[in-house]
DNA sequence: GAGTTTGAAACT
DNA sequence: CAGTTTCAAACTC
């Protein structure tokens, strides 16, 4: 949080002020980062068509192009605003971070603002935000990389060297907040992980306390991690509107996460996801590291209590936090105070460098950051060998090499993650409480159970492909393992054939459920790892934050949970809603970083 | 909290 | 691809 005192948000003084002084200017001539001149709206600015918020974006390639035709349009005004109700999970769509970000703007009294505007900046009176435009071109991620500065750093390939450390790349701040998270660049956008550089950066500018960048409202994909903390922030802020206290109980985590099905790590999908602050009683006007020092333990007991965990708390040490073995880092999030890490890179100052990083590992392994635990009823058949037979359908994504620990203690991904170990596995003496790998043909109530769930997945396909768009409210209800919905094919799954291991990958999505796997049982707010699914269908997250019981019925060992019948008038609980919703059709399979051109630049549709 | 164990990630 | 090293989480005491 802005600490200190020009950077007090409480009384801003006019924007004009700053603009006018010579510090301003000077900062202008200095860096990309431009502020954009206020401008009022109005109260329609919720059905400004927006980009949608980079709550959990990801590296645009993942998504790219992919997902934004189906965005949904937030001019639409047939479209209601999102409503704001208790309980509401950790799912939050665009157009209600919009809320979040860009406080109660009265309409104006001659009301002569254009219905729809860029929201370049608002100036009201419940709050003033100022959005500093981030144009990272290649210019610009020029301006912000040079050489020097790698003292210490991992072999990193040279990527942090060209970083100069503690200059901030970009403003990011609404209002009191400041986001944490990764913003990647928008979809179409060549050059990724330079575009990245926009996300948040420590704030330099003075009177920038309560500037928003147009990155908030960018167009930016939803994809893996590096997000959360951004989400959490975000809704840190939302005091306001009780957005948070209701919101965040749900928060997802991340793997997040999203996509973070692992109940430590893997949590990026959206989830990943990795809250800093859950407290929803804390000082709003907070950015994402000085909510954690308000009290990071704390907070961090309550996300992890509320079972939100998206937020990771590596201790690296010398990882610098940007290779895989920083759970934060894999995860997709951006380490936060509570973390204890040491000469820690993956932080948003250090943005470009943990984007070029990220960048790097995916090109070696483009499922990197991908979910470790994939769950989906295709996968279930198309995975085939033991995958079909074990009892849960979701299963490790390469599986694990345990040779002391049995799969029966947290070193096992396979076990961490919730999952029955699999034919993929190499473990040794594999005792996986939740699926050995060898036994899991000896289930034959499972495979029974698992062939009734799958063709229950199916009619539920097709069946919600209709209802959804009718009601979008209408979901199967979140399994553990949510798979029902996983079987309705993601649009690239429909146009091509992935192997299956792709598919695996992109069912993956439904990793979020792990965690929920993990705390369902025993927690009314399971966390789930968002995925960018809000995409496709923003306005059913909204409502579907009480995700909590879909996934009550888990099973300790991830079984099939019984799905309610897709009757005619079948109506699932608007918390039910979630576990679909992370279906992630959110998540593409994940294309390379290095790819990401090409598939950017290719057809808009997957 | 320190030390050990473990297995993934990274490296060769 | 296999072997080795590095790393940090998980675990134990």
């Amino acid at each position: 949080m802005d600490s200190t005192p020009h950077n007090k948000p409480t009384k801003l003084p006019p924007l004009s002020k700053f603009e006018d002084s010579p510090v301003f200017n000077f900062i202008n001539s200095l860096s990309p980062i431009k502020p954009v001149k206020s401008i009022h709206i109005t109260q329609t600015f919720n059905s400004i068509s927006f980009p949608s918020l980079p709550v959990f974006t990801s590296p645009p390639h993942h998504f790219g192009p992919l997902n934004s035709p189906k965005r949904p349009s937030f001019s639409n005004p047939s479209r209601s605003p999102p409503a704001v109700s208790k309980n509401k999970g950790a799912v939050i769509i665009m157009d209600q971070l919009l809320e979040i970000f860009v406080p109660q703007i009265p309409p104006p009294a001659d009301g002569s603002t254009p219905a729809i505007q860029p929201p370049e900046t608002v100036n009201a009176d419940a709050g003033e935000v100022r959005i500093f435009r981030c144009p990272i071109s290649s210019e610009a991620m020029e301006e912000a990389i040079h050489g020097g500065e790698d003292e210490g750093l991992p072999q990193n390939d040279g990527v942090l060297d060209r970083i100069e450390e503690n200059k901030p790349l970009c403003n990011l701040q609404s209002g009191n907040m400041r986001r944490r998270c990764l913003d990647f660049e928008m979809a179409g956008k060549p050059n990724t992980a330079a575009a990245a550089v926009e996300a948040t950066a420590d704030s330099s500018i003075p009177g920038s306390s309560s500037s928003s960048s147009s990155s908030s409202f960018r167009r930016t994909l939803p994809g893996i991690g590096l997000h959360l903390n951004a989400l959490a922030a975000t809704l840190k802020h939302s005091d306001s509107e009780n957005l948070c206290s209701e919101r965040q109980p749900s928060l997802p985590s991340s793997s997040a996460p999203i996509f973070a099905p692992n109940s430590t790590r893997d949590q990026p999908l959206l989830v990943s996801s990795t809250p800093e602050s859950e407290n929803p009683q804390e000082p709003a006007n907070l950015t994402g590291e000085e909510l954690n020092q308000i009290n990071p333990k704390k907070n961090w007991k309550l996300m992890e209590n509320a079972g939100i965990g998206a937020c990771k708390r590596c201790n690296c040490k010398k990882s610098k936090c940007l290779k895989l073995y920083c759970e934060c880092f894999a995860a997709g999030v951006y380490c936060i105070e509570p973390c204890s890490c040491q000469g820690c890179f993956n932080k948003p100052i250090h943005e470009a460098v943990v984007l070029e990083t990220r960048r790097q590992i995916e090109s070696r392994n483009p499922l990197a950051f991908a979910p470790k635990v994939i769950v989906n009823c295709d996968s279930v058949s198309e995975l085939g060998d033991d995958s079909n037979k074990t009892p849960a359908s979701a299963r490790h994504k390469r599986g694990c090499n345990c040779k002391k620990s049995g799969c029966l203690k947290k070193y096992c991904e396979c076990y961490q993650g919730g999952v029955g170990c699999s034919s993929n596995c190499r473990c040794e003496g594999c005792k996986n409480a939740f699926g050995r790998k060898d036994e899991s043909s000896l289930i034959g109530i499972e495979t029974e159970q698992e062939e009734e769930a799958r063709e229950h997945c199916q009619k539920n396909a097709e069946v919600q492909s209709d209802e959804d768009n009718q009601n979008p409210s209408n979901a199967a209800p979140s399994t553990p393992l949510g798979p029902c919905r996983s079987l309705i094919p993601f649009p690239f799954q429909l146009k091509r054939r992935l192997p299956s291991f792709l598919n695996d990958e992109s069912s993956s999505r439904l990793s979020v459920r792990f965690k929920l796997e993990k705390h369902g049982i025993t927690q009314t707010e399971p966390k789930f790892e968002k995925t960018p699914c809000e995409d496709v269908m923003p306005e059913t997250l909204c409502n579907s934050c009480p995700s909590s019981t879909g996934v009550k019925s888990v099973s300790p060992n991830s079984k099939r949970v019984t799905l309610p019948p897709p009757q005619g008038n079948f109506r699932p609980l608007p918390s039910t809603r979630i576990g679909r919703k992370l279906i992630l059709q959110s998540i593409p399979s994940f294309p390379s970083l290095t790819n990401q051109n090409s598939r950017m630049n290719g057809p808009s549709e997957l």
